[in-house]
RNA sequence: GCGGGCGUGGUGAAACUGGUAGACGCGCUGGACUCAAAAUCCAGUUCCGAGAGGAGUGUCGGUUCGAUUCCGACCGCCCGCACCA
C-alpha cells in the first residue's frame, strides 16, 4: 500500500504556484474584486498553531473566492516595531533590526510550507523606513488638522526601568519586569482625537452589519456614551478661593439633585491642588492617591477613601442647603469634570460612601407601588421610579424629572444638557526606541516643530545600546540634538516613538499600493478597499480594530483615502488549546516531555514519574502546552495539519489540539490518495474523459444525486464560515463514493465523479494532496487545480425520487416509511394506517386526525 | 452589578424557518489480514432492557399533533464592560 509523500509533493505544488505567479494580484476592472486579510502578525520567529488555524482559514476563503470568480487580493506583511525586539536586543546583544528581519525569513519560510496563498510581491514590514515614512507624514497631517495634539498626562512610570509601562505591563500596582511599584507620573505625551470621532464610531457600528454581534457590543461599551447635565455647584463666600468660584460636575441622574448629600472631586482636579498649597494633610491625601498607578484593576481594588477639605458648595436647588466637598480617590480626573455630586439614596457608591462617613441619606425616588413615606434601607434603590421630596420634580417619573431639571439647569443658567464618552484620546507616545520615530523637533523659542517634509523620514540611529535602562534614543550622543527648523537655533528631537497600534491602523491600506510613491494610489485604494473579509483574535475587538476605524476617518479628513470604514467584513476565530501537564513537583511539562502508560496514566518521560494533567488552556509558552507548527509540517505535511484545525470545531470558538484528532486528518489525506490511486478492483475510476453513460440509475443515481446535494450544501457552509459542517459533507461524500460497488460504466463513471468533486470542494482546505490527485487523474492538460472553476450543481438532481419519511403516533416516532416524493394527503394517510407499527400504537382507536408534513413526515394522531 | 453568548453521548460536535436527536470525526469494543506489530478493512457503539418497549438535548413548568429549537422561572459556565458620576 503506497504512502502519500507529503514533502515532495508539497514543495513541488508551492513551487509550481510561484512559477506561474498564480497569486499575484491585479487590477481587473472587468472582475469583481475580493479583499481577504488575516491580521498581519508580529515577527516572533516563530510561527504558533494560532496563526496556522488563522491562516489557513483566509487561505481558505482567498482560494475558494478566486474558483468563484472573483479577483482575489491576499497580501501579507510584518507588524515589526515593538518591545519584544528590544528584550531580545539586551539578553542576546543583537540590534533590534538584524534580530526582526531574521525572524521575518524564517516566518516566510513557514508561510511557505504551509502553502498560503499570500501574494508575496506586495509584502511589507512597518519597521522599514520606506513604510513608516509615509506614517510620520500622516502624523504631520493629523497635527495639522486639529487631530494630534500634546497634552501632559498620567501614565504608569517605572522607576527602575525609567519607562511608561503599558497598563498591562502593571501587575499587582508593580513593574512586570522590575517588579519595582509603579508611580502615577505625569509627562507630555502626544495624543490622537479619536474623540472627536466617538459619535460617528458609534453610530456607523449598526452598519457593520458583517461584524460578529459580541465585538459591535464591546465597542459600544467601550465608547460608552451617557446622556447628562453639567451644572455648577457654587462655593460658599466661605470657601472660594481665587479662580475657584464653583465646581462644575456631571450626572447622568440631574433628577436627583434634591438628594444629594455630598461633592466629591479628584486628586489631582485643579480645586484640589489649589488646596494642598495650604492643606498638608489634603497634600499627604494627592500623594497617597497618585502612588496608585493607573491601572484599572489597582483602581478598583483599591478603597474607597474621601478627604473632607471643610470647603462646601450650595446646592442649586435647595436655597440654603450646603453640602461639603471631599477629595476622593475613586473620582477620575479623565472623565466628566472630575468632580462629582453623591447622591446615597440611589447610587451603591455613593450609599457606600455616606455610610462610611456618616453622611445623610435623603430618599427622593420611590418605587411606583410604594407610597409617599418610602424611605431607602439597607441599600440603594436604583430603579425607575416616582419622585419625591423633590420640589418641582415631586410626583415625576425619573424620566420626566431629568428632563425637568435638565430644564431649570439651564434657565437658572448654571449648567447644560451634555452628552459624555467613555472613550478617551488616544494616547501614541511611547519611551521606546524599537517604533516609528515622531517627527517633530522641540525649539526653545518656537516650541515643537514639523520635521519638514523634505527631511522625512526621520530614521532611528543604529548604534544603540540596550545596556541600561530607559530610551536609548534619549541617551544617544547625537541624534536628538539639531537645528529649529524654523529658526535655526539649537534644538532637540521628540525622543519618543509611536505606539506600534500606529503601523496597524493603516497597513490594510498601503497592500493596495505597497510600492507606490504617495502613500495611497488612490485608483488602487477605490479597487480594492474595503477588505472584504478580515479575520483575526477576537483578543483585537476593540483596540485595533476601533483605532483603524479611527485612523480611516482621520485620513479621509487629510485628504488621503475617500473612504471611512475599512472592514466590511469581520470575523474572529477561537484560541487553538491545549491539555496542559505538570510535573511531580509541580512545573508545567511540554506536551512532548510526556506519555501515557498501558493503563492511561501520565508519564513525565525523562524521569519515569507521574505527570497531572491539567486543564486544556490556551496554548502559552509560559504553561508549555505548545505545539511546534514545524514539527506537525514536518510528520504529516501541510495538508493534514490545514484540514485539522478547519475541521474539529467551528470557527469561532476555541480548538483543542490533540493528537488523536491530527492523527485522523492525516488518515483522510491519505485515504484520498488510494481512492484515486489504487482503487480497489470491484471500485474501478472511469478514465479521463470517458462519456456520460447514456442511464445511470440504483445505487450509482443515488451517488450522482448526493454528489450534486454536497457541492451545493458545501458551498453554503463555506459562505457562511461553517467550515467544520462543510468538511463533515464532505467526508460523508467520500464515504458514498467508496461504498458503490460494481465494474459497470455508470458506476466507474459516477464513481469518479464524486471523487473529483470531493477533491475540488476540500482543495482550499487541501490544496497540494488535491493538486497532485487531480494531475494523476489525467486533468493536467486542462491546467492546475488552483486555477480551475468551483464546481456547479445541477438542482434538478439534488433532489431524490424517493424521501424516507418519519412515521409518527401522538408524536413518537414508530418507524419510517420509504414513499415517492410530493405524496397526496390521501395517499400518505393510507400508507400510514397500513403500517403495522402504527396499528399497535393505536390500539384499536380511531385517527382524529393525520398531519403530513411534506416528504418529511406523518404523525396520526388518535 | 450591566451587556453578550453558551449548556446535546466517553469526547470535539451536527440537526435549515418547530418535524426521524447524535450526521461527520475522535475514542472504545469485537472481527478480518499478519509469525507478530504497524497500517488498512468490516461490524458495533446515547442510556435502561434478553426482547417488545421505555427514557433522553442543564433543572422545573408552559404553548403545540409534535420542542435541542418558542415562552416563563431557576441552576451552571464563558466572554466583554464597570468606582464612568
Amino acid at each position: 500500500m503506497s504512502r502519500y509523500a507529503t514533502k515532495e509533493t508539497e514543495a513541488k505544488w508551492q513551487a509550481a504556484w510561484a512559477d506561474q505567479k498564480v497569486f499575484t494580484a491585479k487590477i481587473d476592472p472587468s472582475k469583481p474584486k475580493y479583499y481577504v486579510l488575516e491580521m498581519f502578525p508580529y515577527p516572533s520567529g516563530r510561527l504558533h498553531m494560532g496563526h496556522v488555524r488563522n491562516y489557513a482559514m483566509g487561505d481558505l476563503t482567498a482560494r475558494y473566492k478566486r474558483a468563484r470568480g472573483f479577483n482575489v487580493l491576499h497580501p501579507m506583511g510584518w507588524d515589526a516595531f515593538g518591545l519584544p525586539a528590544e528584550n531580545a536586543a539586551m539578553q542576546n546583544k543583537r540590534h533590534p533590526a538584524e534580530w526582526t528581519y531574521a525572524n521575518i525569513d524564517s516566518m516566510r519560510a513557514q508561510f511557505g510550507q504551509l502553502g498560503v496563498s499570500f501574494d508575496w510581491e506586495r509584502e511589507l514590514a512597518t519597521c522599514h523606513p520606506q513604510y513608516f515614512r509615509h506614517e510620520q507624514k500622516m502624523f504631520l497631517d493629523f497635527w495639522k488638522n486639529g487631530l494630534a495634539y500634546r497634552k501632559k498626562s498620567y501614565v504608569n512610570w517605572d522607576p527602575v526601568e525609567n519607562t511608561v509601562l503599558a497598563n498591562e505591563q502593571v501587575v499587582d500596582g508593580k513593574g512586570w519586569r522590575s517588579g519595582a511599584p509603579v508611580e502615577r507620573r505625569e509627562l507630555n505625551q502626544w495624543f490622537l482625537k479619536i474623540t472627536d470621532y466617538a459619535d460617528d464610531l458609534l453610530s456607523a457600528i449598526t452598519t457593520l452589519d458583517r461584524w460578529p454581534d459580541r465585538v459591535r457590543v464591546m465597542q459600544e461599551n467601550w465608547i460608552g456614551k451617557s446622556q447628562g447635565a453639567q451644572l455648577n455647584f457654587a462655593l460658599t463666600e466661605a470657601s472660594r478661593k481665587p479662580g475657584f468660584e464653583a465646581v462644575e460636575v456631571y450626572t447622568t441622574r440631574p433628577d436627583t439633585v434634591f438628594g444629594a448629600s455630598f461633592l466629591a472631586i479628584a486628586a489631582n482636579h485643579p480645586l484640589a491642588l489649589a488646596l494642598a498649597k495650604t492643606d498638608s494633610a489634603a497634600a499627604e491625601f494627592i500623594a497617597e492617591c497618585n502612588r496608585l498607578g493607573t491601572s484599572e484593576a489597582v483602581i478598583e481594588q483599591a478603597e474607597k477613601l474621601g478627604y473632607r477639605t471643610g470647603l462646601f458648595v450650595s446646592n442649586p436647588f435647595v436655597p440654603g442647603q450646603e453640602l461639603p466637598v471631599y477629595l476622593a480617590n475613586f473620582v477620575l480626573m479623565e472623565y466628566g469634570t472630575g468632580a462629582l455630586f453623591g447622591c446615597p439614596a440611589h447610587d451603591q457608591r455613593d450609599f457606600d460612601f455616606a455610610t462610611k462617613y456618616n453622611l445623610p441619606i435623603v430618599t427622593v425616588v420611590r418605587p411606583r407601588e410604594a407610597d409617599a413615606s418610602y424611605t431607602v434601607g439597607t441599600g440603594p434603590f436604583t430603579d425607575d421610579g416616582v419622585l419625591l421630596n423633590s420640589g418641582f420634580l415631586d410626583g415625576l417619573t425619573v424620566a420626566e424629572a431629568k428632563k425637568a431639571a435638565c430644564e431649570q439647569i439651564e434657565k437658572l443658567g448654571i449648567g447644560t444638557v451634555k452628552t459624555q464618552y467613555r472613550l478617551r484620546d488616544w494616547g501614541v507616545s511611547r519611551q521606546r526606541y524599537w517604533g516609528c520615530p515622531i517627527p517633530v523637533i522641540h525649539c526653545p523659542s518656537c516650541g515643537p516643530v514639523a520635521v519638514p517634509d523634505d527631511q522625512l523620514p526621520v530614521t532611528l540611529p543604529e548604534d544603540v545600546t540596550f545596556d541600561a535602562p530607559g530610551n536609548p534614543l534619549d541617551r544617544h550622543p547625537t541624534w536628538k540634538h539639531v537645528a529649529c527648523p524654523t529658526c535655526g537655533t539649537p534644538a532637540t528631537r521628540e525622543t519618543d516613538t509611536l505606539d506600534t497600534f500606529f503601523e496597524s491602523s493603516w497597513y490594510f491600506l498601503r497592500f493596495a499600493s505597497p510600492r507606490a510613491e504617495e502613500a495611497f494610489d488612490k485608483d488602487a485604494v477605490a479597487y480594492w478597499l474595503p477588505v472584504d473579509q478580515y479575520i483575526g483574535g477576537v483578543e483585537h475587538a476593540v483596540l485595533h480594530l476601533l483605532y483603524s476605524r479611527f485612523f480611516t476617518r482621520a485620513l479621509q479628513q487629510c485628504g488621503y483615502v475617500d473612504m471611512k470604514e475599512p472592514f466590511a467584513g469581520l470575523f474572529t476565530q477561537g484560541m487553538v488549546c491545549h491539555q496542559t501537564y505538570k510535573s511531580a513537583d509541580g512545573q508545567w511539562l511540554f506536551p512532548t516531555d510526556v506519555r501515557q502508560d498501558e493503563a492511561g496514566a501520565f508519564i513525565e518521560i525523562t524521569t519515569g514519574q507521574a505527570s497531572t494533567p491539567g486543564r486544556v488552556e490556551k496554548m502559552s509558552k509560559s504553561k508549555k502546552n505548545v505545539i511546534d507548527p514545524d514539527e506537525i509540517i514536518g510528520a504529516y505535511g501541510a495538508d493534514a495539519a490545514r484540514l485539522f484545525v478547519l475541521s474539529d470545531s467551528p470557527p469561532e470558538r476555541d480548538f483543542e489540539w490533540t493528537t488523536a484528532g491530527i492523527d485522523g486528518a492525516w488518515r483522510y489525506v491519505n485515504r484520498l490518495w488510494r481512492l484515486a490511486t489504487e482503487p480497489a478492483a470491484d471500485k474501478p475510476l472511469a478514465a479521463y474523459g470517458a462519456a456520460l453513460p447514456d442511464k445511470i440509475d440504483g445505487a450509482a443515481d443515488k451517488l450522482l444525486r448526493l454528489t450534486h446535494k454536497t457541492i451545493r450544501d458545501v458551498t453554503d457552509g463555506l459562505e457562511q464560515f461553517h467550515f467544520n459542517k462543510s468538511v463533515a459533507l464532505i467526508r460523508e461524500l467520500t464515504n458514498a463514493a467508496e461504498d458503490l460497488t460494481g465494474t459497470d460504466a455508470a458506476s466507474a463513471w459516477v464513481r469518479r465523479f464524486a471523487l473529483v468533486s470531493v477533491i475540488r470542494l476540500i482543495a482550499p482546505m487541501m490544496p497540494h494532496v488535491t493538486e497532485e490527485i487531480w494531475a494523476y487523474l489525467g486533468h493536467s492538460p486542462e491546467g492546475m487545480l488552483v486555477n480551475q472553476p468551483w464546481p456547479s450543481f445541477d438542482p434538478a438532481l439534488t433532489v431524490d425520487t424517493n424521501v424516507t419519511i418519519a412515521l409518527q403516533v401522538n408524536g413518537k416516532m414508530r418507524g419510517t416509511l420509504e414513499l415517492p416524493r410530493d405524496i397526496t394527503q390521501a395517499a400518505a394517510e393510507t400508507a400510514a394506517l397500513a403500517d403495522a407499527s402504527v396499528q399497535r400504537a393505536l390500539d384499536g382507536r380511531a385517527p382524529k386526525k393525520i398531519i403530513l408534513v411534506p416528504n418529511r413526515l406523518i404523525n396520526v394522531v388518535g
